[in-house]
DNA sequence: TTGTAAGCGTTATCAG
DNA sequence: CTGATAACGCTTACAA
């Protein structure tokens, strides 16, 4: 592979001159830049980035580092960190699936280096802790619905919003013994779902009692077991929002499994409109989350500090859910309610 | 951040006997190693990985370049990269959503140099043409199902194999006029489906004529649009071979529109398995690929040719596909049939 | 077992 | 506008 030297050498110039047109830090005689185009065309020279991040100490690349997370979810934020990073010429250094705060950290000491800024998407409120006493050397952004900022960016949905939206829809429809099942109970997303929750049956007036806060750990099976605390309630409730669509998948299973009619006889919505939401048997009503666009903003959040410097910390955006309403929940009104703020701070 | 130099300082010996600590490259007295570690650990200090793989020529990461492809396959394919990259002390650097074959020759001219082999996934012909040029420079493996290996590794899923056991279980059922819906005409997936396709017809004595291969794009409007043209056949067909799940998807909704039964009047079958597959309506029946394992698969070879060193071109592993009976093509036999061979070439 | 010193391929800082 | 030359932080002969 040809190097600045030879690049240099072959268009009769110092390896200073190459370095200038290849980073137009400094003017150079057009009739000089051409010829070492040029050679480094004929060459098929590219600056070694190595070197290049040795003497800069800036590397191109964005850390992403991500829980252990399956689905449609995780492949569309990526997608959304990959197209922004990549417009403005950064690479994506992925490390997924880690399960605790350890992991995390592990990972994140073997990225030291190679990147020059991070995202971490850390649902497990240990982790977030953990992973914020990095900033001082790390611009970081962090994904999550933790409550506490730390001095890192932070980016999160707007799960209480969107839980509350759903919860007061279902309202709407008539109905007033609702019960939820809820995520893990160290999860920042679930914690913020229950507070949705118990936020629109307080609004609207209506008394729960704990009973109708069944417990779930996000999966579709506990979804599915959930179910026979459900239905020995008595009285029986009339509409059940699971924490997320996996779990409704499985109460939608336990359900027809029981032969309880939905929404007829109950009424059900999930939580992040995962694609097979709208496949269901009754297609599920749920809150829609646009995880691209949370991928392109991290990235965006991420550059810009890069430039400017900024390091306004404490600063965190909140990314709108939408609801979307299909017939799990017994209803076909209007399509696609905007929920949550756009921003809490930030021009 | 520290560097070698402060550690060396600290802990009173040469910068030589940290780095031989570091990397085991050389005995160490156990004391002055103890000294070092404990130096090392008080200053946080970590090589800095510019700095390493400057002089070492490797940088300890494999290049991911990805088509513009969705959903949980993708996602599933990276974990299974992912893990089997962290176990051997490599990371990812994951570019994705490359629609056509510039796109992908312009990511990995940005990769240079930061990188030390590369795993390719290019269903389009044409950009496998391009990446396979380079295979010179880079230990490359390329996932799809291209016919000539070019020179590099090829990994590719039983295409061919897990259609004609598709097909063949249709005719097992009694189906004689099987219609098919096929992907992209430039896709190797898609080619390689529709040839196990006419394979299975052939080999039971079938004859079908040009106007049971109806076009599509593996879109699930495609599949929907399809079925137009499937049911105004004469005789109408009683089996649909659509080449992926999405398109599937789009003719069960026809169908369902158009008031047609499956599988009592029309037998429906796909390809991926997806994991919404098993909650369509009727759960489809289609054939199974190990995203994960094939993402594993991939980084094996390139470590294992990074360490052997064996160039072994024109070696090719084909992953086995299963064949997952479900409703929609009318019979609940038995699970979970392996299709196609586990590898054609190697030890 | 340890230290010294020569690079690795760039960019940055000076002079010219 | 251009050219020397000193870093950048590390590994690796070669010496001791």
């Amino acid at each position: 592979m040809a190097t600045i030297k030879d690049v240099a050498r072959e268009a009769g110039v110092s390896v200073a001159t190459v370095s200038r047109v290849f980073n137009e830090s400094a003017p150079v005689k057009d009739a000089t830049r051409r010829i070492v185009q040029d050679v480094a065309g004929r060459l098929n020279y590219w600056p070694n980035a190595a070197a290049r991040s040795l003497i800069t100490s800036r590397t191109q690349a964005i850390g992403v580092l991500l829980p252990d997370l399956y689905g449609e979810f995780y492949s569309e934020i990526l997608r959304g960190m990959d197209c922004a990073a990549r417009v403005a010429g950064f690479h994506l250094l992925v490390s997924s699936s880690h399960a605790h705060a350890e992991e995390l950290i592990d990972a994140l000491r073997m990225m030291r280096g190679r990147i020059d800024s991070l995202i971490v998407m850390a649902p497990d409120v240990d982790a977030r802790a953990a992973i914020s006493s990095m900033s001082r050397d790390l611009p970081i952004v962090l994904i999550d619905s933790g409550v506490e900022p730390d001095g890192c960016e932070c980016i999160s949905i707007a799960n209480e919003a969107g839980a509350r939206a759903l919860v007061k829809h279902l309202i709407g429809l008539g109905h007033r013994r609702i019960a939820t099942i809820t995520g893990p109970v160290r999860n920042a997303d679930a914690v913020l779902r229950l507070k949705g929750y118990r936020a629109a049956l307080r609004a609207a007036g209506l008394t729960h009692g704990p009973e109708h806060e069944i417990r779930g750990d996000f999966s579709e099976r506990s979804g599915y077991e959930a179910v026979a605390r459900l239905l020995a309630l008595k009285p029986r409730p009339t509409a059940v929002f699971a924490a997320n669509d996996y779990m409704a998948i499985g109460v939608l299973g336990a359900l027809s499994d029981a032969r309880v009619k939905v929404p007829e006889q109950i009424a059900v919505v999930g939580f992040d409109d995962i694609a097979m939401a709208r496949y269901l048997n009754p297609p599920l009503t749920t809150v829609h989350v646009d995880a691209n666009k949370l991928g392109a903003l991290a990235v965006h959040r991420l550059l810009e500090a890069a430039r400017g410097g900024r390091r306004d910390s404490k600063r965190r955006d909140v990314l709108a859910t939408n609801l979307v309403v299909r017939s799990s929940c017994g209803s076909t009104a209007a399509n696609g309610a905007r929920t949550g703020s756009a921003r809490s701070r930030g021009h």
